[in-house]
DNA sequence: GGTCCGTATTGACAGTGTCAAGTCAATGGT
DNA sequence: ACCATTGACTTGACACTGTCAATACGGACC
Protein backbone atom coordinates (compact mmCIF):
# COMPACT_ATOMS: atom_id res chain seq x y z
CA UNK A 1 0.00 0.00 0.00
CA UNK A 2 3.00 2.51 0.17
CA UNK A 3 2.44 4.76 -2.03
CA UNK A 4 6.23 5.61 -2.23
CA UNK A 5 6.88 2.10 -3.77
CA UNK A 6 8.90 3.36 -6.74
CA UNK A 7 11.20 6.59 -6.12
CA UNK A 8 9.14 8.95 -7.50
CA UNK A 9 6.32 6.72 -8.43
CA UNK A 10 2.91 7.86 -9.17
CA UNK A 11 1.08 8.88 -5.94
CA UNK A 12 -3.00 8.62 -5.66
CA UNK A 13 -3.38 12.52 -6.37
CA UNK A 14 -0.98 12.33 -9.23
CA UNK A 15 -2.72 10.06 -10.89
CA UNK A 16 -5.53 11.93 -10.16
CA UNK A 17 -4.35 15.03 -11.31
CA UNK A 18 -3.00 13.63 -14.90
CA UNK A 19 -6.54 12.38 -15.03
CA UNK A 20 -8.48 15.31 -14.87
CA UNK A 21 -5.91 17.62 -17.05
CA UNK A 22 -6.48 15.22 -19.79
CA UNK A 23 -9.87 15.68 -19.62
CA UNK A 24 -9.67 19.33 -19.40
CA UNK A 25 -8.05 19.33 -22.67
CA UNK A 26 -9.80 17.16 -24.51
CA UNK A 27 -12.99 18.49 -23.65
CA UNK A 28 -12.02 22.69 -23.56
CA UNK A 29 -8.66 22.59 -25.60
CA UNK A 30 -5.81 24.10 -23.39
CA UNK A 31 -7.36 27.49 -22.41
CA UNK A 32 -9.44 24.62 -20.23
CA UNK A 33 -6.70 23.17 -18.54
CA UNK A 34 -6.52 24.95 -15.68
CA UNK A 35 -3.89 24.08 -12.16
CA UNK A 36 -6.73 25.60 -10.13
CA UNK A 37 -9.64 23.59 -11.83
CA UNK A 38 -7.64 20.73 -11.54
CA UNK A 39 -6.85 20.85 -7.92
CA UNK A 40 -10.92 21.73 -7.69
CA UNK A 41 -12.04 18.37 -9.58
CA UNK A 42 -9.87 16.60 -7.90
CA UNK A 43 -11.02 17.71 -4.41
CA UNK A 44 -7.82 19.24 -3.04
CA UNK A 45 -6.68 22.80 -2.40
CA UNK A 46 -5.53 25.05 -5.45
CA UNK A 47 -1.78 24.30 -4.19
CA UNK A 48 -2.20 20.00 -3.67
CA UNK A 49 -0.94 20.05 -7.47
CA UNK A 50 2.54 21.67 -7.05
CA UNK A 51 3.70 18.77 -4.77
CA UNK A 52 3.33 16.11 -7.83
CA UNK A 53 4.32 18.68 -10.60
CA UNK A 54 6.34 21.88 -10.04
CA UNK A 55 4.51 23.73 -12.56
CA UNK A 56 1.53 23.28 -15.19
CA UNK A 57 4.41 23.14 -17.82
CA UNK A 58 5.20 19.43 -16.41
CA UNK A 59 1.81 18.29 -16.71
CA UNK A 60 1.32 19.71 -20.32
CA UNK A 61 4.79 18.07 -21.06
CA UNK A 62 3.44 14.78 -19.27
CA UNK A 63 0.39 14.53 -21.55
CA UNK A 64 2.60 15.49 -24.37
CA UNK A 65 5.08 12.60 -23.76
CA UNK A 66 2.32 10.54 -23.20
CA UNK A 67 0.91 11.22 -26.79
CA UNK A 68 4.19 10.85 -28.56
CA UNK A 69 4.61 7.66 -27.62
CA UNK A 70 1.28 6.29 -28.35
CA UNK A 71 1.66 7.72 -31.72
CA UNK A 72 5.56 6.05 -31.92
CA UNK A 73 3.82 2.66 -30.83
CA UNK A 74 0.75 2.98 -33.80
CA UNK A 75 3.03 4.07 -36.54
CA UNK A 76 5.98 1.27 -35.44
CA UNK A 77 2.76 -1.54 -35.72
CA UNK A 78 2.03 0.08 -38.92
CA UNK A 79 5.91 -0.43 -40.45
CA UNK A 80 5.74 -3.62 -39.01
CA UNK A 81 3.43 -4.52 -41.82
CA UNK A 82 5.78 -4.53 -44.45
CA UNK A 83 6.58 -7.91 -44.55
CA UNK A 84 3.20 -9.20 -45.24
CA UNK A 85 1.29 -5.91 -47.05
CA UNK A 86 4.53 -4.57 -49.13
CA UNK A 87 5.14 -1.22 -49.52
CA UNK A 88 1.58 0.12 -50.96
CA UNK A 89 0.06 -1.15 -47.68
CA UNK A 90 3.02 0.14 -45.47
CA UNK A 91 1.93 3.64 -46.57
CA UNK A 92 -1.68 2.99 -46.58
CA UNK A 93 -1.41 1.68 -43.10
CA UNK A 94 1.17 4.33 -41.45
CA UNK A 95 -1.53 7.50 -42.46
CA UNK A 96 -3.99 5.30 -40.90
CA UNK A 97 -1.78 4.98 -37.74
CA UNK A 98 -1.09 8.77 -37.70
CA UNK A 99 -4.51 9.88 -38.88
CA UNK A 100 -5.89 7.90 -36.45
CA UNK A 101 -4.19 9.36 -33.12
CA UNK A 102 -4.97 12.56 -34.86
CA UNK A 103 -8.48 12.27 -35.08
CA UNK A 104 -8.85 10.38 -31.44
CA UNK A 105 -7.05 12.60 -29.69
CA UNK A 106 -7.19 15.76 -31.34
CA UNK A 107 -6.22 18.18 -28.58
CA UNK A 108 -3.44 16.05 -27.12
CA UNK A 109 -2.09 16.26 -30.58
CA UNK A 110 -2.50 19.87 -31.26
CA UNK A 111 -0.34 20.20 -28.18
CA UNK A 112 1.57 17.90 -29.28
CA UNK A 113 3.20 20.63 -32.28
CA UNK A 114 3.24 23.61 -29.55
CA UNK A 115 7.25 23.25 -28.50
CA UNK A 116 6.57 26.36 -26.63
CA UNK A 117 4.42 24.64 -24.16
CA UNK A 118 7.41 22.01 -23.86
CA UNK A 119 10.56 23.08 -23.56
CA UNK A 120 12.90 20.09 -24.78
CA UNK A 121 15.75 20.85 -22.75
CA UNK A 122 13.61 20.67 -19.32
CA UNK A 123 11.83 17.69 -20.63
CA UNK A 124 14.08 15.01 -22.06
CA UNK A 125 11.79 12.32 -21.81
CA UNK A 126 9.04 14.48 -24.24
CA UNK A 127 12.18 15.17 -26.49
CA UNK A 128 13.01 11.31 -26.56
CA UNK A 129 9.07 10.12 -27.54
CA UNK A 130 9.02 12.92 -30.28
CA UNK A 131 12.59 10.72 -31.60
CA UNK A 132 11.46 7.59 -31.43
CA UNK A 133 8.38 8.90 -33.43
CA UNK A 134 10.53 10.63 -35.83
CA UNK A 135 13.00 7.22 -35.88
CA UNK A 136 9.07 5.30 -37.04
CA UNK A 137 9.07 7.71 -39.77
CA UNK A 138 12.57 7.28 -41.08
CA UNK A 139 11.92 3.72 -40.94
CA UNK A 140 9.01 4.06 -43.44
CA UNK A 141 10.93 6.21 -46.13
CA UNK A 142 14.05 3.28 -46.07
CA UNK A 143 11.14 0.28 -45.88
CA UNK A 144 9.26 2.35 -48.52
CA UNK A 145 11.81 3.64 -50.91
CA UNK A 146 14.19 0.29 -50.76
CA UNK A 147 17.03 1.80 -48.47
CA UNK A 148 17.40 5.03 -49.52
CA UNK A 149 17.08 7.95 -47.28
CA UNK A 150 17.19 11.32 -47.30
CA UNK A 151 16.29 14.24 -44.61
CA UNK A 152 14.26 15.86 -47.05
CA UNK A 153 11.92 12.51 -48.38
CA UNK A 154 11.16 11.73 -44.84
CA UNK A 155 10.32 15.26 -44.29
CA UNK A 156 8.06 14.99 -47.61
CA UNK A 157 6.22 11.74 -46.26
CA UNK A 158 6.09 13.25 -42.96
CA UNK A 159 4.49 16.82 -44.21
CA UNK A 160 1.93 14.60 -45.82
CA UNK A 161 0.12 13.07 -43.02
CA UNK A 162 0.88 16.00 -40.88
CA UNK A 163 -0.65 18.32 -42.98
CA UNK A 164 -3.65 16.17 -43.50
CA UNK A 165 -4.36 15.83 -39.88
CA UNK A 166 -3.64 19.82 -39.12
CA UNK A 167 -6.22 20.62 -42.35
CA UNK A 168 -9.01 18.36 -40.64
CA UNK A 169 -8.50 19.68 -36.99
CA UNK A 170 -7.99 23.17 -37.00
CA UNK A 171 -7.81 24.41 -40.97
CA UNK A 172 -11.19 24.56 -43.29
CA UNK A 173 -12.04 20.46 -43.46
CA UNK A 174 -12.89 20.96 -40.14
CA UNK A 175 -15.71 23.04 -40.61
CA UNK A 176 -17.39 21.12 -43.25
CA UNK A 177 -16.86 17.54 -41.90
CA UNK A 178 -18.46 17.39 -38.96
CA UNK A 179 -18.90 13.14 -38.24
CA UNK A 180 -15.72 11.27 -37.24
CA UNK A 181 -16.53 9.12 -40.41
CA UNK A 182 -16.65 11.77 -42.91
CA UNK A 183 -13.43 13.22 -41.89
CA UNK A 184 -11.42 9.53 -41.63
CA UNK A 185 -12.92 8.32 -45.33
CA UNK A 186 -11.77 11.90 -46.65
CA UNK A 187 -8.70 11.57 -45.54
CA UNK A 188 -7.95 8.31 -46.60
CA UNK A 189 -8.93 9.25 -49.94
CA UNK A 190 -6.64 12.19 -50.17
CA UNK A 191 -4.03 10.44 -48.27
CA UNK A 192 -4.85 7.26 -51.13
CA UNK A 193 -3.55 9.81 -53.95
CA UNK A 194 -0.26 10.61 -52.71
CA UNK A 195 0.09 6.59 -51.83
CA UNK A 196 -0.67 5.97 -54.97
CA UNK A 197 1.87 9.24 -56.75
CA UNK A 198 4.79 7.48 -54.26
CA UNK A 199 4.30 4.21 -55.80
CA UNK A 200 3.50 5.03 -58.96
CA UNK A 201 6.93 7.35 -58.75
CA UNK A 202 8.83 4.07 -57.74
CA UNK A 203 8.05 2.08 -60.80
CA UNK A 204 5.97 -0.29 -58.99
CA UNK A 205 2.34 -0.53 -60.55
CA UNK A 206 0.76 -3.30 -58.40
CA UNK A 207 -0.93 -2.00 -55.68
CA UNK A 208 -3.07 1.53 -57.46
CA UNK B 1 -6.25 65.12 -40.78
CA UNK B 2 -9.81 64.27 -39.53
CA UNK B 3 -9.06 60.41 -37.97
CA UNK B 4 -12.80 59.72 -39.12
CA UNK B 5 -12.60 60.58 -42.40
CA UNK B 6 -14.04 57.02 -43.20
CA UNK B 7 -16.93 55.60 -41.44
CA UNK B 8 -15.52 53.06 -38.47
CA UNK B 9 -12.18 53.84 -40.51
CA UNK B 10 -8.54 54.00 -38.40
CA UNK B 11 -8.21 56.28 -35.70
CA UNK B 12 -4.28 56.87 -34.74
CA UNK B 13 -4.40 54.69 -31.72
CA UNK B 14 -5.97 52.00 -33.57
CA UNK B 15 -3.51 51.68 -36.01
CA UNK B 16 -0.70 52.16 -33.18
CA UNK B 17 -2.41 48.83 -31.65
CA UNK B 18 -2.39 47.20 -34.14
CA UNK B 19 1.06 47.55 -34.86
CA UNK B 20 1.99 47.06 -31.07
CA UNK B 21 0.05 43.94 -31.56
CA UNK B 22 1.93 42.68 -34.59
CA UNK B 23 5.38 43.14 -32.74
CA UNK B 24 4.38 41.25 -29.59
CA UNK B 25 3.25 38.68 -31.45
CA UNK B 26 6.17 38.23 -34.07
CA UNK B 27 8.65 38.83 -31.10
CA UNK B 28 7.23 36.46 -27.96
CA UNK B 29 3.91 34.46 -29.28
CA UNK B 30 0.54 34.52 -28.98
CA UNK B 31 1.32 34.77 -24.96
CA UNK B 32 3.25 37.72 -25.51
CA UNK B 33 0.05 39.50 -26.96
CA UNK B 34 -1.34 40.94 -24.15
CA UNK B 35 -4.32 43.59 -23.80
CA UNK B 36 -2.57 45.36 -21.13
CA UNK B 37 0.93 44.99 -22.41
CA UNK B 38 0.05 46.91 -25.93
CA UNK B 39 -1.71 49.61 -23.81
CA UNK B 40 1.68 49.96 -22.20
CA UNK B 41 3.49 50.23 -25.37
CA UNK B 42 0.84 52.51 -26.80
CA UNK B 43 1.19 54.74 -24.07
CA UNK B 44 -1.98 54.45 -23.08
CA UNK B 45 -4.01 53.54 -20.34
CA UNK B 46 -5.06 49.86 -19.82
CA UNK B 47 -8.85 50.46 -20.83
CA UNK B 48 -8.00 52.42 -24.07
CA UNK B 49 -7.79 49.73 -26.62
CA UNK B 50 -11.10 48.86 -25.99
CA UNK B 51 -12.47 51.47 -28.09
CA UNK B 52 -11.54 50.49 -30.62
CA UNK B 53 -11.55 46.64 -30.31
CA UNK B 54 -14.21 45.11 -28.33
CA UNK B 55 -11.88 42.40 -26.61
CA UNK B 56 -8.74 40.96 -27.50
CA UNK B 57 -10.33 38.25 -29.59
CA UNK B 58 -11.06 40.97 -32.17
CA UNK B 59 -7.34 41.92 -32.29
CA UNK B 60 -6.27 38.45 -33.53
CA UNK B 61 -8.90 38.12 -35.46
CA UNK B 62 -7.72 41.30 -37.51
CA UNK B 63 -4.17 40.07 -37.81
CA UNK B 64 -5.75 36.42 -39.16
CA UNK B 65 -7.72 38.37 -41.64
CA UNK B 66 -4.91 40.16 -42.72
CA UNK B 67 -2.56 37.08 -42.58
CA UNK B 68 -4.98 35.51 -44.94
CA UNK B 69 -5.28 37.83 -47.59
CA UNK B 70 -1.48 38.33 -47.69
CA UNK B 71 -1.41 34.41 -48.31
CA UNK B 72 -3.70 34.53 -50.82
CA UNK B 73 -2.10 37.20 -52.75
CA UNK B 74 1.04 35.46 -52.38
CA UNK B 75 -0.66 32.09 -53.97
CA UNK B 76 -2.55 33.99 -56.56
CA UNK B 77 0.65 34.92 -58.24
CA UNK B 78 2.21 31.87 -58.04
CA UNK B 79 -1.02 30.54 -59.47
CA UNK B 80 -0.48 33.01 -62.24
CA UNK B 81 2.83 31.29 -63.92
CA UNK B 82 0.77 28.84 -65.32
CA UNK B 83 0.91 30.92 -68.35
CA UNK B 84 4.88 31.17 -68.70
CA UNK B 85 6.55 28.34 -66.83
CA UNK B 86 3.82 25.17 -67.42
CA UNK B 87 2.50 22.66 -64.28
CA UNK B 88 5.76 22.25 -62.82
CA UNK B 89 6.55 26.15 -62.49
CA UNK B 90 3.34 26.77 -60.87
CA UNK B 91 3.54 23.74 -58.20
CA UNK B 92 6.89 25.31 -56.99
CA UNK B 93 6.35 28.70 -56.98
CA UNK B 94 2.79 27.83 -55.06
CA UNK B 95 4.77 25.92 -52.61
CA UNK B 96 7.60 28.96 -52.51
CA UNK B 97 4.67 31.43 -52.10
CA UNK B 98 3.31 29.38 -49.22
CA UNK B 99 6.42 28.38 -47.15
CA UNK B 100 8.10 31.85 -47.77
CA UNK B 101 4.77 33.48 -46.24
CA UNK B 102 4.81 30.90 -43.19
CA UNK B 103 8.54 31.40 -42.94
CA UNK B 104 8.56 35.33 -43.00
CA UNK B 105 5.52 35.37 -40.60
CA UNK B 106 5.52 32.87 -38.23
CA UNK B 107 3.66 34.07 -35.47
CA UNK B 108 0.81 34.83 -37.75
CA UNK B 109 0.96 31.63 -39.55
CA UNK B 110 0.26 29.67 -36.31
CA UNK B 111 -2.67 32.05 -35.52
CA UNK B 112 -4.30 31.60 -38.33
CA UNK B 113 -4.75 27.63 -37.80
CA UNK B 114 -6.34 27.76 -34.14
CA UNK B 115 -9.93 28.41 -35.38
CA UNK B 116 -10.62 28.23 -31.60
CA UNK B 117 -9.28 32.01 -31.33
CA UNK B 118 -10.93 33.50 -33.86
CA UNK B 119 -14.57 32.64 -33.89
CA UNK B 120 -15.90 31.86 -38.23
CA UNK B 121 -19.36 33.41 -37.11
CA UNK B 122 -18.08 36.52 -35.12
CA UNK B 123 -15.26 37.61 -38.24
CA UNK B 124 -17.17 36.71 -41.21
CA UNK B 125 -13.89 38.80 -42.65
CA UNK B 126 -11.35 36.53 -41.63
CA UNK B 127 -13.46 33.58 -42.46
CA UNK B 128 -13.63 35.15 -46.25
CA UNK B 129 -9.81 35.69 -46.40
CA UNK B 130 -9.31 32.12 -45.65
CA UNK B 131 -11.79 31.17 -48.25
CA UNK B 132 -9.90 33.15 -50.95
CA UNK B 133 -6.97 31.19 -49.85
CA UNK B 134 -8.33 27.86 -50.21
CA UNK B 135 -10.05 29.02 -53.66
CA UNK B 136 -6.71 29.84 -54.88
CA UNK B 137 -5.96 26.40 -53.86
CA UNK B 138 -8.27 24.68 -55.66
CA UNK B 139 -7.50 26.70 -58.81
CA UNK B 140 -3.74 25.09 -58.76
CA UNK B 141 -5.49 21.63 -58.59
CA UNK B 142 -7.28 22.73 -61.83
CA UNK B 143 -4.47 24.09 -63.25
CA UNK B 144 -2.33 20.86 -62.80
CA UNK B 145 -4.77 18.40 -63.38
CA UNK B 146 -5.98 19.42 -66.50
CA UNK B 147 -9.53 21.42 -64.84
CA UNK B 148 -10.04 17.71 -63.05
CA UNK B 149 -10.91 18.86 -59.40
CA UNK B 150 -11.96 16.74 -55.80
CA UNK B 151 -11.65 18.07 -52.70
CA UNK B 152 -9.28 14.90 -51.97
CA UNK B 153 -7.01 16.19 -54.52
CA UNK B 154 -7.51 19.89 -53.16
CA UNK B 155 -6.45 18.22 -49.65
CA UNK B 156 -3.29 16.76 -50.74
CA UNK B 157 -1.82 19.83 -52.18
CA UNK B 158 -2.58 21.80 -49.51
CA UNK B 159 -1.45 19.89 -46.75
CA UNK B 160 1.87 19.19 -48.71
CA UNK B 161 2.85 22.40 -48.41
CA UNK B 162 0.99 23.19 -44.96
CA UNK B 163 2.50 20.27 -43.41
CA UNK B 164 5.95 21.11 -44.65
CA UNK B 165 5.61 24.43 -43.05
CA UNK B 166 3.94 23.16 -39.41
CA UNK B 167 6.89 20.96 -39.09
CA UNK B 168 9.42 23.19 -39.77
CA UNK B 169 7.67 26.15 -37.74
CA UNK B 170 6.91 23.83 -34.74
CA UNK B 171 8.36 19.94 -35.33
CA UNK B 172 11.79 18.62 -35.46
CA UNK B 173 12.80 19.90 -38.68
CA UNK B 174 12.51 23.41 -36.87
CA UNK B 175 15.10 22.42 -33.91
CA UNK B 176 17.79 21.48 -36.76
CA UNK B 177 17.80 23.59 -39.22
CA UNK B 178 19.17 27.16 -37.18
CA UNK B 179 19.29 29.74 -40.70
CA UNK B 180 16.29 30.59 -42.55
CA UNK B 181 18.40 29.79 -45.46
CA UNK B 182 18.68 26.40 -44.46
CA UNK B 183 14.79 26.24 -43.70
CA UNK B 184 14.05 27.24 -46.92
CA UNK B 185 16.39 25.09 -48.49
CA UNK B 186 14.89 21.89 -47.08
CA UNK B 187 12.06 22.72 -47.47
CA UNK B 188 12.30 23.41 -51.18
CA UNK B 189 14.15 20.14 -51.48
CA UNK B 190 11.67 18.31 -49.90
CA UNK B 191 8.76 19.73 -52.03
CA UNK B 192 10.99 19.19 -54.69
CA UNK B 193 10.70 15.28 -54.44
CA UNK B 194 6.60 15.98 -54.29
CA UNK B 195 6.06 18.02 -57.22
CA UNK B 196 8.75 15.52 -58.86
CA UNK B 197 6.05 12.61 -57.83
CA UNK B 198 3.01 14.78 -59.23
CA UNK B 199 4.35 15.64 -62.44
CA UNK B 200 5.27 12.40 -62.86
CA UNK B 201 2.44 10.91 -62.09
CA UNK B 202 0.50 13.29 -64.62
CA UNK B 203 2.41 11.68 -67.05
CA UNK B 204 4.56 14.85 -67.84
CA UNK B 205 8.26 14.06 -67.82
CA UNK B 206 9.42 17.19 -68.84
CA UNK B 207 10.35 19.48 -65.77
CA UNK B 208 13.06 17.13 -64.07
C1' DG C 1 -24.29 78.64 -25.08
C1' DG C 2 -25.70 74.24 -24.29
C1' DT C 3 -25.91 69.54 -25.54
C1' DC C 4 -24.09 65.30 -27.26
C1' DC C 5 -20.83 61.94 -28.44
C1' DG C 6 -16.46 59.75 -29.11
C1' DT C 7 -12.05 59.22 -26.67
C1' DA C 8 -9.61 58.25 -22.81
C1' DT C 9 -9.08 57.54 -17.74
C1' DT C 10 -9.67 55.57 -13.08
C1' DG C 11 -11.19 51.92 -10.31
C1' DA C 12 -12.90 47.62 -9.50
C1' DC C 13 -13.73 42.34 -9.92
C1' DA C 14 -12.87 37.56 -10.91
C1' DG C 15 -9.70 34.50 -12.53
C1' DT C 16 -4.98 32.76 -13.33
C1' DG C 17 0.03 30.75 -12.05
C1' DT C 18 3.05 30.64 -8.40
C1' DC C 19 5.79 31.85 -4.01
C1' DA C 20 6.05 31.54 1.18
C1' DA C 21 4.55 29.85 5.53
C1' DG C 22 2.11 27.01 8.35
C1' DT C 23 -0.41 22.41 9.78
C1' DC C 24 -0.38 17.68 10.54
C1' DA C 25 0.49 12.80 10.37
C1' DA C 26 3.57 9.09 9.47
C1' DT C 27 8.29 7.49 9.69
C1' DG C 28 12.78 6.33 11.20
C1' DG C 29 16.72 6.60 14.40
C1' DT C 30 18.42 6.43 19.07
C1' DA D 1 9.42 5.46 23.93
C1' DC D 2 10.62 9.92 22.42
C1' DC D 3 11.84 13.28 19.16
C1' DA D 4 13.27 15.14 14.79
C1' DT D 5 12.54 14.88 10.03
C1' DT D 6 10.11 14.53 5.99
C1' DG D 7 6.36 14.64 2.87
C1' DA D 8 1.47 15.89 1.66
C1' DC D 9 -1.54 19.29 2.02
C1' DT D 10 -3.67 23.90 3.37
C1' DT D 11 -3.90 28.89 3.92
C1' DG D 12 -2.77 33.29 2.43
C1' DA D 13 -0.72 36.39 -0.42
C1' DC D 14 1.20 38.69 -4.88
C1' DA D 15 1.38 40.09 -9.62
C1' DC D 16 -0.72 39.55 -13.68
C1' DT D 17 -4.53 38.98 -16.97
C1' DG D 18 -9.27 40.31 -19.55
C1' DT D 19 -13.16 42.93 -18.92
C1' DC D 20 -17.14 45.79 -16.78
C1' DA D 21 -18.68 50.30 -14.84
C1' DA D 22 -18.53 54.96 -13.95
C1' DT D 23 -16.20 59.15 -14.70
C1' DA D 24 -13.81 63.20 -17.01
C1' DC D 25 -12.47 65.78 -21.22
C1' DG D 26 -12.99 68.14 -25.73
C1' DG D 27 -14.59 69.16 -30.02
C1' DA D 28 -18.94 69.18 -33.34
C1' DC D 29 -23.53 70.61 -34.07
C1' DC D 30 -28.09 72.96 -33.21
Amino acid sequence: MSASASPGGPTTLRARVLDTSRELLASGGLAALSMREVARRAGVTHQAPYHHFPDKESIVAELVTEGFEELARRMALANDAAAEGGKPEVLRRAAEAYLGFALEHPAVFRVMFRPELCDAARFPRALAAAERARAECERLVRIVHDGRFSQALASMHWAHVHGLACLVLDGPLGAELPTEEARRAHLMEASAHFVALVVAGLGIGQGT
